[in-house]
DNA sequence: AGCAATGATGCACAGGTGGTCAAGCTGGTG
DNA sequence: CACCAGCTTGACCACCTGTGCATCATTGCT
């Protein structure tokens, strides 16, 4: 810049000139090619008229300027900035950063671009990020963690944001909202964990109340109920891995250890299998079964081998691009299947 | 932009209204508050003068209709969108995103904003995520990683724009660069390994020759050829979970093992270490000492514990920050030190 | 009371782009 | 050669906000 604003001064000694922009804009680069701007605006524009010498010129004079349309500029005429803004907590989180990275190469592919806003810092996160997504005239807002008020939610939708919230499970009516069938999967798995004779469940939850992760927890204990399988229930800290170590190092310790455990998320599993091996040398799944949630990569490694329930993360990523780039908006749930992904954590039948 | 055009016309049969518009503007805020413009405008702008009275009008007008400012056409005349885009391929591995977790927190809480671009598919994939930077006005480009063309950097560069180059070790002149002392570091993991009395050594790397990986290759190389120390390089595919498991197959299947490895990566070493435990019984650290690098979350995994080096995620997003926020522009490269971190995955002493 | 100083307000323009419309140009046909 | 059709072009306006400048009200001081 500095170096910039130097040879600028050379180049013109001592006029007035307010500014030195330093972006390239269509005028210069009209001026360059000796044409009008509107030709240089046409070049640019899908669909417009121009002649194949007049395009020529301007994207010679383009290149040779480093000329950029200027989608700020674009957007404010169109109202829409082709900006998408990914609302997200714990965005390191492995099941978050796959979902992030899945719609981030989808955006990209359809000519989107990805805003990432981190909404921690609870409720008023989310209302900042959602603030910050209306700023920028995100053309849509999709929520992967957190709780936006429905007041925010609606002024969004007012402003012609597409919304789609991402497993939220307690239905608030206008956003379209994608999710997982938290219950039947968390129903399966006490059959699954039944189905190999485990008598004593534990079921493994965490103290952040995610409406997803209460669904699971719900379901989950009333199908032991049902089956009258006895189902102690642990949350030793927010989700991850060291609330499962630590909610294993609780529940194992006890005289009557449970000989199987349904952990709502695989960073929860991989604490608690690491307690129970570690820990209590127990083996997995001779002395104990455990089952997780999400797939995360982490659960196909060797040393957990865990058998969980695979979110399908790619196609609920491929759902929500279609329901960005739907011609009229839509405010259904779409719930898709979590299926199990048997592996080596649980006693084969 | 067909189904926009025919969606167009039958929303406006023949009247003149050329839109509706959706977003609120300061120019609907201002006729309900009954002011001019100009007071809207210096109500949302910090330092302006405006009058109790006038500023309370302002903002529950704001308020009533949902209005938010438009960043875009404020950007428009600032030549700075307050968008920093941050050009990132494989962003769901833990390392990256961490590095993208920190950034996104610090860039928002200096009231600016994260643009998430996908490098994936080459050079090509960096090439065009920096153009759309361009596109969008950011004010900056933080690579995460990814070699972008010198002239392209440059392009940048002259647009005014920030560029910051993360953990490449090959100097390239003009942008900023943040890079950590792979050297030292891997030098220090060998004499760290020759301390416990390791003889036999493997080198695990990936096919992909990211800079800082092949300066980590070279460095402990060279060192272990000064101290007289075998080293085997192993290679088994693109940085990650299952290419160190397939070198650990590879390596630890010949007659002469190694009796400890350096993995130029936390991924890597979690693969090897599983291939060690689960595919050859090997104890770990009695038969075979494991060192890392980067510290992911999974390296303090209780069913890792791997001996490791911190790259300082943290410090270095906020060294990033102060070069993006710093008056000048800086060309310098900053060079953090990468910590050891005694875990159990090595002998002690 | 008169004057100066301070502060608030509104007007008009800039900033880069897309779209509309009338006019110019090219080429083909009678 | 005249005429028409269609493509290309350039001027102009709209989009939304920040800001310099002039105006006006208010207040404090002499």
């Amino acid at each position: 810049m500095m170096h910039r604003w130097s040879s600028w001064c050379r180049q013109v000694p001592s006029v007035v000139e307010p500014k030195a922009r330093a972006f390239v804009s269509a005028q210069q680069v009209a001026e360059r090619a000796g044409v009008s701007r509107s030709a240089v605006s046409r070049t640019f524009t899908a669909g417009a008229s121009v002649s194949d010498a007049t395009r020529r010129k301007v994207l010679r004079a383009a290149e040779e300027l480093g000329y950029h349309v200027n989608h700020l500029a674009r957007g404010l005429i169109h109202d829409e900035s082709g900006i998408v803004s990914l609302l997200v907590a714990e965005m390191a989180t492995p099941f978050q950063s796959a979902m992030l990275a899945a719609l981030t190469r989808r955006l990209q592919a359809a000519d989107r671009v990805a805003l990432v806003i981190d909404t921690s810092g609870g409720v008023d996160g989310v209302e900042a990020a959602l603030r910050r997504s209306l700023n920028y005239r995100a053309g849509a807002s999709v929520v992967l963690s957190g709780a936006p008020s429905a007041s925010l939610v609606a002024a969004c939708v007012n402003s012609g944001q597409r919304v789609v919230l991402i497993n939220r499970d307690d239905p608030i009516a206008g956003p379209a909202q994608v999710s997982v069938d938290n219950a039947a999967a968390a129903r399966e798995a006490l059959h699954m964990l039944d189905r190999c004779g485990c008598r004593r469940v534990a079921l493994v939850s965490s103290t952040a109340g995610t409406p997803s992760i209460v669904t699971r927890e719900q379901a989950f204990t009333a199908a032991a109920a049902e089956r009258g399988i006895a189902c102690t229930v642990v949350r030793a800290g927010p989700t991850g891995y060291a609330a499962g170590f630590d909610a294993g190092r609780s529940v194992l310790s006890g005289s009557v250890r449970p000989d199987a455990a349904f952990c709502v998320t695989d960073l929860l599993a991989c604490g608690f299998m690491d307690a129970a091996t570690r820990a209590f040398g127990l083996a997995i799944p001779d002395e104990l079964c455990v089952i997780g949630f999400d797939d995360i990569e982490q659960a196909g490694w060797a040393a957990y081998d865990l058998t969980t329930f695979r979110q399908p993360v790619d196609e609920m990523a491929g759902h929500i691009m279609a329901l960005l780039t739907a011609p009229e908006p839509d405010g259904t749930v779409r719930r898709f299947h979590a299926t199990p992904v048997w592996r080596g954590s649980v006693r084969p039948r």
